[in-house]
DNA sequence: TTCCAGGTACCCC
DNA sequence: GGGGTACATGGA
C-alpha cells in the first residue's frame, strides 16, 4: 500500500465495485449537490470537501436495455487524486463508498415505498438510481443557505465563485482546478463586501453570521456533536436545532438533515414538492404542514428517500 | 418588462 | 401562531 504525496503532485488513485441501483446522472442531477458536472462520455467530475474525482458506471454486458430505460447497475469506477496529504488507498476507498452510500440497499428501501404508496411506482421509475450523499455538514450548510430563493445553474455559479475567491486549492485534475468550500473561520473574517464578488445577494450576510455562530458555539465539531444530540431525539428537534443559524429556516433545515446528517427521515418541502404533492395527493399547495406530515408519517422510515424520488419526478 | 428560482427574517394582527 | 412583504441576482 502506498501513500500519495507530496501534495503537490496530485497522485492518481482508483477504485472499483459493482453496483445496482446506481445511476450518477440521477445521484448528481436531482439537487442534492451542486459540485459536480456531467462528461460527454455520462461520467460526473467534481469535489466533496477537498476530494476530487470522476464517477463513472459501465454498466454490465448482455443487459436487455431499451432506449428509455436507465441503466442503474454495474462496475462502478472511481478515480480521482487523494484528498489530503498522506491519504492511502485505503482511506480514498473508505471515503468515497461512504460518500457515494455505497453500503446501503436500495431495492428494499424502493421495495418498502413502492408498497405503502402505489404512487411511488412511477415515481420511482423516473429516479431509480438515486442515491443520498453523505455530504459534509459544513459544505452543505452554507450551499443549501445559497439555494434559498434561487435557481440551481445560479447557485452553482454562487458556490463555485465562493470557492474559488476563499476556498483552498484542492487540486487539479483532468485539465481543472478545483478548490474547497472556504472553512467556517475564513468565513467569519469577511465582511459583506468581500463576499460581494460571489453575487450572493441578500445570502451573503447569512453566511457571516452563520459561520460566526459556528465559531462561537466553538467550531463545527462543537456544533455536529450538537445536531447529532439533536438528530438523537428525533428529526423535528433536528431541524429545530439546525433553525438556530442564521438564514437557516424549515426548508433549508431539512436539506441539511438530510443531506449533511444522512437524516433519511427528514422531509423538505420546496416550491417542487408543493406543485408534485398537490398533483399527486391532492393536497392544497398552501398546505405545508399537511405536506410534512404526510412525509414523515406516510414513508417512514425513510421520507427523505421519497422526497428525493418525489423532487426528481417533480422536475423532469 | 415581468416572472421565477430547492425561502427566510421580520413585522403585524 | 398565521399571513404579508422585502430581500439580490440573473436567466427565461
Amino acid at each position: 500500500m502506498w501513500k500519495c504525496g507530496p501534495w503537490n503532485e496530485n497522485k492518481m488513485m482508483k477504485f472499483e465495485t459493482k453496483v445496482r441501483d446506481f445511476c450518477p446522472d440521477h445521484i448528481f442531477d436531482c439537487g442534492q449537490c451542486f459540485r459536480w458536472s456531467r462528461g460527454e462520455d455520462g461520467s460526473w467530475t467534481g469535489i466533496a470537501g477537498s476530494h476530487v474525482a470522476n464517477v463513472k458506471l459501465i454498466p454490465d454486458t448482455g443487459q436487455n436495455i431499451s432506449s428509455e430505460q436507465t441503466i442503474s447497475t454495474g462496475t462502478l469506477i472511481v478515480t480521482g487524486i487523494c484528498g489530503r496529504q498522506g491519504e492511502t488507498e485505503e482511506e480514498f476507498r473508505r471515503f468515497w463508498r461512504e460518500y457515494l452510500d455505497l453500503d446501503r440497499n436500495y431495492s428494499e428501501i424502493k421495495d418498502f415505498l413502492r408498497r405503502r404508496d402505489p404512487a411511488m411506482n412511477r415515481v420511482i421509475a423516473s429516479g431509480e438510481g438515486i442515491r443520498i450523499l453523505r455530504q459534509d455538514l459544513w459544505e452543505t450548510m452554507i450551499s443549501f443557505m445559497i439555494s434559498q430563493n434561487n435557481n440551481i445553474p445560479r447557485i452553482k455559479g454562487c458556490i463555485e465563485a465562493l470557492a474559488r475567491s476563499f476556498g483552498a486549492p484542492a487540486g487539479r485534475f483532468m485539465g481543472e482546478d478545483y478548490y474547497s468550500l472556504p472553512s467556517p473561520e475564513v468565513l467569519a473574517g469577511l465582511s459583506r463586501e468581500d463576499l460581494e464578488v460571489c453575487r450572493l445577494g441578500y445570502r451573503g450576510p447569512y453566511l457571516i453570521r452563520t459561520a460566526r455562530q459556528v465559531l462561537d458555539a466553538g467550531g463545527m465539531k462543537a456544533v455536529e456533536l450538537q445536531l447529532s444530540e439533536a438528530k438523537e431525539k428525533g428529526p423535528e428537534a433536528l431541524v429545530e436545532a439546525l433553525r438556530e443559524f442564521s438564514g437557516i429556516g424549515p426548508k433549508v433545515a431539512g436539506c441539511i438533515a438530510l443531506f449533511g446528517m444522512a437524516d433519511l427521515r427528514a422531509f423538505p418541502v420546496d416550491v417542487w414538492m408543493r406543485r408534485i404533492m398537490h398533483e399527486i395527493y391532492g393536497i392544497d399547495e398552501k398546505n405545508v404542514r399537511e405536506m410534512e406530515r404526510r412525509g414523515r408519517e406516510d414513508f417512514a422510515p425513510w421520507g427523505g428517500l421519497a422526497q428525493q424520488y418525489l423532487f426528481f419526478y417533480a422536475r423532469q
